[in-house]
DNA sequence: GAAGTTTTCGTAAACGTTTTCGGAATCGCT
DNA sequence: AGCGATTCCGAAAACGTTTACGAAAACTTC
């Protein structure tokens, strides 16, 4: 079913078909409906290549989902809602959104560096930023409009959202000292990840102007996963003068702290005060809940396909957003002990 | 950057910089080294909208992902894992994997249609397929090559690849009959899928070959999700002569029923047991741990894509694949209490 | 009814590849 | 040196679209 079958069959020229299909001005209402109506029946849709060849895009918008990696931010689906949410906006403004799933194995610089030259979209959003990210320069240096789900060195040389990890440990580490805390410890990432930095920077500052002092032995470098709490919960507990409370930076994480807790016959809340990004379904499980904050996925959604497609219009648009997150205090937060 | 600009650059003609590219044998060594080190040198990749226009191929695998249900099944990642698993072997055949995620407002339909008229993909994977699958009826019309996961009406006319329901089923009833249940209870989404249909089926064939009685009000329609869980303890509990036993078909499920039993005073194993597909790192928060059919998700990705390829290379293959899944049982299945 | 204006449509080029075909250059052999 | 066989490469067509351009047809206006 090419654009000349359907032609043929309306016993009219390829171009007039064309026009009628793309809403251009100069064909007969009539014959415009003839084309319409006949491209439904007949099932025809231009072919993608044929279209993006002579346009010279494509019309979609490509997600770049590392798999390896995914699998952190997963425990509720993260991505998954970020993704069906864009799918819904973009789908409005008469794109089409692929999820280009990038193996562990390969290098995803590489595998960036092919989708570009490829031309398989009009622009890109690239996940899991780091800090030094050779996939940033990279797109820097071509011309694809790009968005970041996440802030790199670079950031005010890109258009990027990202998370709102500052306020997350700036309330928490202000609400916990409000309520007595003096020793608060917090998990960070140990890959080369732009959230390891910040979380760092943020935690030293924000313990800095609460008048605290600054221990570096209460930052824990751990796995990004419910066993990365469990052993840092182990850690905390074996430790002379130890942590009061803790800041995680994934939710799973709270099932290994829990876990260990209950292990040692201490129980969240009343022997550790305990924090996390993100609110999720799964927290519900935990007893007592969770202090955590809540984001909104579906809203971050649209915002990052209405950013992104800003970006394609006008390629010198910036913008940096911080995705706010609320925090919604629990039984998780309490005074700490006496020792 | 063309191959025009490539072979410019080079000094030689785009036949030759395209032969060389793509290891036709008429091309001099020496100078298919040249193109292939230029080629690299300045990033050049040939533009998939050309390439495919010509050969009438994208050597793209399409995903279809309804994200909207997606939901259901993603507590630990299935599609993830999958996914990732589809790429790696996708990969090493010289294929892409996207991932179309279609969003719960579009109509499955439709969309599938247009992405076959528009040829963005040489071959599709289609999941959470139902009974009657309007999908499945489009593409057997259609000549594009496909593999449902997941069975239908039409199952002997189409390859697919599913997941041992059957298995679990009949193995979970076994054994609980062994253990001595009389009453028996399984949940089955309430939807149009084929493997509510599947469940039902298997169900009743199960329970009848091991001599005990059918009682279909021990068939609970139920939302696929722990809330879902939750509700049907509570119907269960409620029950005049309630049941001993409960399969789930969809993990984070258990967690629903494990609180509702809680609730009441009760323990999983000593006073309802509990068993469930699919075995994920999730279910180590239960207490005890859940009776659950493991499988293995990375296998299952690759057999996919190897099985699209065939496909691909022959649409009259036809692959009917029952994905294996393993039991481990564990002290959520107890002899029934005594009452 | 002629001239001018507008509407409508067909023709053909272009997008970036791959691939067929034929021709030039090189080689091997006597 | 001459001839046939082989190796290598350039020219050009084709894939399915969109769109600039010009021509035909229809409509105005006097």
């Amino acid at each position: 079913m090419n654009i000349k079958d359907l032609a043929q069959h309306l016993g009219i020229s390829i171009g007039t078909v064309s026009r009628a299909l793309n809403d251009k001005p100069d064909v007969n209402a009539k014959t415009r409906e003839r084309v319409l109506n006949a491209a439904v029946e007949l099932g025809y849709s231009a072919n993608a290549s044929g279209r993006s060849l002579r346009r010279g895009t494509t019309q979609t918008i490509a997600f770049m989902l590392e798999t390896g990696q995914s699998e952190l931010r997963s425990g509720d689906n993260f991505f998954m809602r970020v993704i069906d949410a864009m799918q819904a906006e973009l789908d409005d403004e008469g794109y089409d959104l692929i999820i280009l799933p990038c193996h562990s194995k390969n290098d995803p610089t590489e595998f960036l560096k092919r989708v570009i030259a490829r031309g398989t979209a009009d622009a890109i959003v690239v996940t899991a930023t780091m800090k030094n990210d050779p996939r940033i320069e990279f797109l820097l240096k071509s011309r694809l409009p790009f968005l970041t789900l996440g802030r790199s060195r670079l950031e005010d040389q890109h258009p990027w959202i990202d998370l709102d990890f500052e306020g997350y440990v700036d309330q928490t580490i202000r609400k916990l000292v409000e309520l007595g805390h003096k020793r608060i410890a917090i998990t960070v990432p140990p890959t080369r990840s732009n959230i390891a930095s910040l979380l760092r920077e943020t935690y030293e500052r924000a313990i800095g102007e609460t008048g605290l002092d600054f221990d570096p032995g209460l930052i824990f470098e751990c796995e990004v996963s419910e066993s990365g709490g469990n052993q840092v919960t182990h850690q905390i507990l074996g430790m002379p003068n130890r942590a009061t409370a803790l800041l995680l930076n994934y939710e799973l994480m709270a099932f290994g702290v829990y876990s260990a807790l209950q292990e040692a016959g201490l129980s969240p809340g009343r022997d550790l005060s305990v924090a996390t990004l993100r609110r999720s379904k799964l927290l519900r499980f935990l007893n007592p809940p969770v202090t955590a904050f809540e984001i909104d996925l579906n809203e971050l959604g649209r915002t990052i396909a209405r950013e992104v497609l800003q970006v394609l219009r006008d390629n010198t648009h910036k913008t940096s957003i911080v995705w706010p997150a609320t925090m919604a205090v629990t039984e998780s937060f309490a005074p700490p002990a006496e020792r």
